[in-house]
RNA sequence: GGGUCGGUACCCAAGUGGCCAAAGGGAGCAGACUGUAAAUCUGUCGGGUAACCUUCGAAGGUUCGAAUCCUUCCCGGCCCA
């Protein structure tokens, strides 16, 4: 189907590129498809505000949406200002915990300029600058009366009872749900009958898990808005071991730098497993499908360079935080692992220590030395002197990127690179950076 | 409310008076091999250098000695009302 030829990504249809990047699970209706290359469209995804940044697990969305953008339609944002105080039961085994109002405010504030940031917002863009907007603003005045007569009228319990989110916690008497997550879908519906309303707004992205959601309000504004609109869900996006994308063992990869670094962020995507980054480049980059076909091809034919990783990790540390910051991480990246110590000047170190973890050693303290068991749980590396102990014995913990195999080692004064810094490292991934402090 | 079965470390799960910081599996962590990949293999996997300390739903009790026996309580499943 795609052919080669530099001229193609111009010319790429709309709906084309999103085949070519495997980016439709489900679509309502197949004309969806031949809209999208021929008319003007307007879509929305929605980000409930559940954390005070977004996270990898949104970058699809984001993506697909700017994409969208790129293709000539108008994205419309929509922040879940309201639907966050319900909570969707969709992907979730148990009962959510509600976040309170507060909350919700506070997330809202860590969001809002990270969603501005990816797309185009400025209204020179004659038609299709992107929109965005907070559903509390017409979830939270909509009068319990009124829905129920409006909307939940065109809703049966049974529709509503065989959505998937919903029939697997019932299956599961030991989870249940409750009537307030039970609600979900059709906020969510009626969120989509507003956009309609306000601003012509007919398709809907979001994940595969979103479809139910998503159909509740075709549903909607099919029955009360007698207009047809359509769904596009994306697959989820998974590691090569079948668990949810985006998640670290501590935790979720946030888009905010002050949450989780360009650097952390980098050093993820890098270690994406051969059988995924391919969907990764798809999913995650703006490159054209003759450079992703290349990369493809030199990964099935020289894997161990490593190209397409190197290409995801910069071209997405690019798109989130900026060249220059990418530029540094790039530094850091290459220096922390180098086997070579020479490469570790303090000027490096110096520049990317804003990247990594730090702490300061007080240096009347480190005259006397200090023991590595000790520097390596204060600066967090270890989670005990036991666990210390244990990683030294067992050859994984690296002073300047030595390995250092003596637990009485004692951290001294001329470790410090130029007086004034020292690499420790955990194994292969764990870096932290101690400074030497009066 | 009655009956009954259960609650063990991050998760699943053995253990039913001393040999139990507690089998086994999974996850995690580290190493080897590699390519900062996967698979595989090895080690580790409550805290402490150690003596030892804290842990088996909670609190008491019996005993030289308890995850294991007794009492009460809390929580969950199933059955009956």
């Amino acid at each position: 189907m795609v052919t080669s030829g530099k001229d193609q990504h111009s010319s790429l249809s709309c709906s084309t590129d999103f085949s070519f990047r495997n980016l439709i699970y489900q679509v309502s209706g197949e004309e969806l498809l031949s809209l999208l290359d021929k008319e003007k469209l307007c879509v929305y995804a929605g980000f409930d505000p559940t954390a005070s940044s977004l996270h990898l697990g949104n970058l699809l969305q984001l993506c697909n949406l700017k994409r969208l953008q790129d293709y000539g339609h108008r994205p419309i944002v929509v922040l879940g200002g309201g639907t966050a105080m319900i909570g969707d039961p969709g992907g979730k085994s148990t009962e959510r915990n509600l976040l309170s109002s507060e909350e919700i405010e506070e997330n809202i504030k860590g969001v809002l300029p990270q969603l501005e940031q990816f797309l185009d917002f400025s209204s020179t863009k004659k038609d299709n600058s992107a929109l965005l907007v907070n559903n509390a603003s017409w979830l939270n005045e909509l009068r319990l009366t009124d829905f129920l007569r409006d909307i939940g009228k065109h809703m049966t319990v049974g529709q509503m009872v065989a959505k998937e989110s919903v029939r697997s916690r019932i299956e599961r008497p030991e989870q249940g749900i409750s009537f307030t997550e039970f609600t979900y879908m059709l906020l969510q519906g009626y969120d989509f009958l507003q956009l309609y309303k306000l601003y012509g707004c007919n398709v809907q992205l979001g994940g595969s898990d979103q479809w139910g959601n998503i159909t509740v309000g075709i549903d909607l504004i099919g029955k009360i808005g007698a207009a047809k609109a359509y769904g596009l869900t994306s697959p989820l996006v998974v590691k090569a071991d079948g668990t949810k994308f985006g998640k670290s063992e501590q935790g979720a990869i946030y888009l905010d730098k002050a949450k989780t670094t360009p650097f952390a962020l980098y050093q993820y995507l890098l270690r994406s497993e051969d059988e995924v980054v391919g969907a990764y480049l798809r999913y995650f980059t703006f490159l054209d499908h003759d450079t992703i076909l290349d990369l493809d091809h030199k990964r099935s034919t020289n894997p161990k360079a490593r190209d397409s990783q190197y290409r995801l990790a910069d071209e997405v540390c690019r798109f989130i935080h900026g060249s220059e910051e990418t530029e540094k991480v790039l530094k850091a990246s290459k220096a922390l692992y180098a086997d070579d110590v020479a490469l570790l000047t303090a000027d490096i170190l110096e520049a990317v220590s804003g990247d990594v973890p730090k702490t300061a050693l007080g240096i009347e303290r480190c005259k006397a030395g200090v023991s590595i068991v000790d520097v390596l749980e204060e600066a967090g590396l270890a989670k005990s002197k036991k666990d210390a102990r244990t990683i030294i014995s067992q050859g994984g913990a690296y002073l300047n990127n030595l390995r250092i195999t003596d637990s009485q080692y004692l951290v001294k004064p001329e470790d410090f690179l130029e007086d004034r810094y020292v690499l420790l490292r955990r194994g292969r991934k764990e870096v932290h950076l101690l400074e030497l402090s009066q």
